[in-house]
DNA sequence: ATGAAAGCGCTAACAA
DNA sequence: TTGTTAGCGCTTTCAT
């Protein structure tokens, strides 16, 4: 293997444990010793084991990210903030994109605890609330009902789909359509179509729910998508994430639906990447900073002490866009 | 800490070492044992401590991926194929967004050897050549130069920056720009101008060649696009990345040009995201899953043997899709 | 201010 | 077929 402690004692004249001083900054040390031990570590290009370190039951500073796919802008961009904020405080991130696959998280799940990472975040879950309950590990989780005393933290869905929806409503749709995924009764996502259908509600609409199962391709869910802009007599949709809103002005266009005119649509997430690449789309913004920052602060937490008392869900409030789609 | 292995023994009534066996299928062992153990283990949930194991010299089953940041589609595209099919082979792989940062991605190397990876994965470096070669861990690099006997896989750049081109001239493109980034003389990337240029030579027209600084925003690459657009007589251009063909896209329809009678627009990646949400995009299309097979092919050949004579460069052919901006 | 020795959880000779 | 023992690279009492 490479260097280890002991060639920098031995380099330097010292002893192990001194040389472990140095590196830990740890008990008396006189500035020559010090100086004599930097000094040979550089020379040799020394760099820590963590694996023994960490055996001694020290932190790991390993954080498991369990998400669907980083292949998917949104999650992608999440992903890339929650790495680039736990760096900077001295974490490594270990990527688990679950696929929405049952085996590969539970598979995932093991290997973090076998690696002994000192917390998970969790934006995906397929797995019983069981298995998640028994892993013993810190574990915050991003929009999805976990297990019992895992925190949620999640945008202000029920009232980003009434925001939406109002929206629409106010544009002139009367024939207002959702286009969701599939019914998570027990997930904050669920709570978009619940302000939608509470919009519907208020103004006496006929509410026109589509649900499009997870596991559908782009393409199938385009095609599905075209088959209901052409059939159903729809003047608004409000989209349950900007993705799918894409495909429904593409198909649109398609179809020769003018955009707003004859067909208005809104979107949900509002990520950099939308915002940079299809400013005209209207859509509801995830407040994605602060997602990262309250993450990482409640995995802090738990991880500083296993039983500080957080809530259940943190809710934040998000912001419609206005574009040129609505 | 959590269950160890002596627990499982105690549990068991057996030595540590017959665990040890059993964990590792290795060696003699009764089936009663075997099942005892089993049996055991179960009981007490064990998870072995993979820490303590790479202790011991073996591999940890870590791959690092240096990537600038997998909030960029493209990106999240590969980097999910490599930490798919890396995840199948029994490897977890630790995410490291270098955000084209020379600290960030130092400090990333660093911890990579810390933290004894088996290997490393780069699609991205800004760092001097001189420490990846001392890096003293088999590395692969995607589309970059790094250093030499670091093998490079990437796509038949020239070719593709041929193909966009001749296109561009067959369909009667006659002021034909390019949209480029920063000039790396050493990485494959720069190939793409280089294609550019000898089409443009070949037909006896002007080169009219961008740079866009990596550092630029998006917002601020779609300003200068704009000025480019409404100031340069220019009728078709090819940009080097797909994301850069959008913003050029929205911007011309924001000057109401016509595409592709009066602007004509190649791309280049052609990912599966731009497949599914920009259809229409004409694009050179970088064989995604022949990368992620070819650079863990040559990963594992470099972790099973160090010395294994591999190409400098492994270069990939790419296809031309019409779409309806060219 | 520094060092010797024990031990973190696991594996691998070597014995039995 | 199973157990004993030493040791992976590092940290941490306890001495000195």
């Amino acid at each position: 293997m490479g260097i280890k402690l002991t060639d920098v004692a031995k380099k330097a004249g010292v002893s192990a444990t001194t040389v472990s001083r140095v590196i830990n900054n740890y008990g008396y040390l006189s500035q020559k010793t010090i100086d004599k031990v930097h000094k040979a570590m550089e020379e040799l290009n020394y760099q820590p084991n963590s694996m023994a370190r960490s055996l001694q039951g020290k932190n790991t500073q390993l954080i498991g990210l369990i998400f669907p796919t980083v292949s998917h802008p949104f999650y992608g961009e999440i992903v890339s903030k929650i790495e680039t904020k736990l760096f900077e405080k001295g974490y490594k991130t270990i990527l688990c994109d679950s696929a929405n696959n049952k085996e590969k998280e539970r598979d995932y799940l093991r290997m973090l605890i076998a690696n002994k990472v000192d917390g998970i975040i969790a934006g995906a879950h397929n797995l019983d609330i069981i298995e998640y309950k028994n892993v013993g590990l810190p574990i915050i989780s991003f929009d999805r009902y976990l297990a019992e005393g895992i925190p949620i933290v999640s945008s202000d869905s029920y009232q980003g789909g009434r925001l939406a929806t109002e929206q629409l409503y106010q544009r002139g749709g009367r024939k207002i359509a959702i286009f969701t995924g599939t019914n998570e009764s027990a997930s904050p996502t669920n709570q978009r179509l619940n302000g939608y259908l509470s919009v519907i509600k208020e103004h006496h609409l006929d509410p026109m729910v589509y649900h499009f199962p997870l596991e559908y391709s782009p393409f199938l869910k385009a095609t599905e998508i075209r088959q209901i802009l052409s059939r159903d007599k729809i003047d608004s949709v409000f989209c349950t994430d900007d993705l799918t809103a894409i495909l429904v002005i593409n198909k649109a266009k398609e179809l020769g639906l003018e955009i707003p005119e004859q067909l208005k649509v809104i979107g949900y997430d509002g990520t950099e990447f939308v915002q940079n690449y299809f400013p005209q789309l209207s859509t509801v913004l995830q407040p994605m900073d602060q997602f990262v920052d309250l993450l990482i602060d409640l995995l802090m937490k738990r991880i500083n002490n296993a039983d500080v008392e957080l809530d259940n869900l943190y809710q934040l409030s998000v912001k419609f866009i206005q574009g040129q789609t609505s």
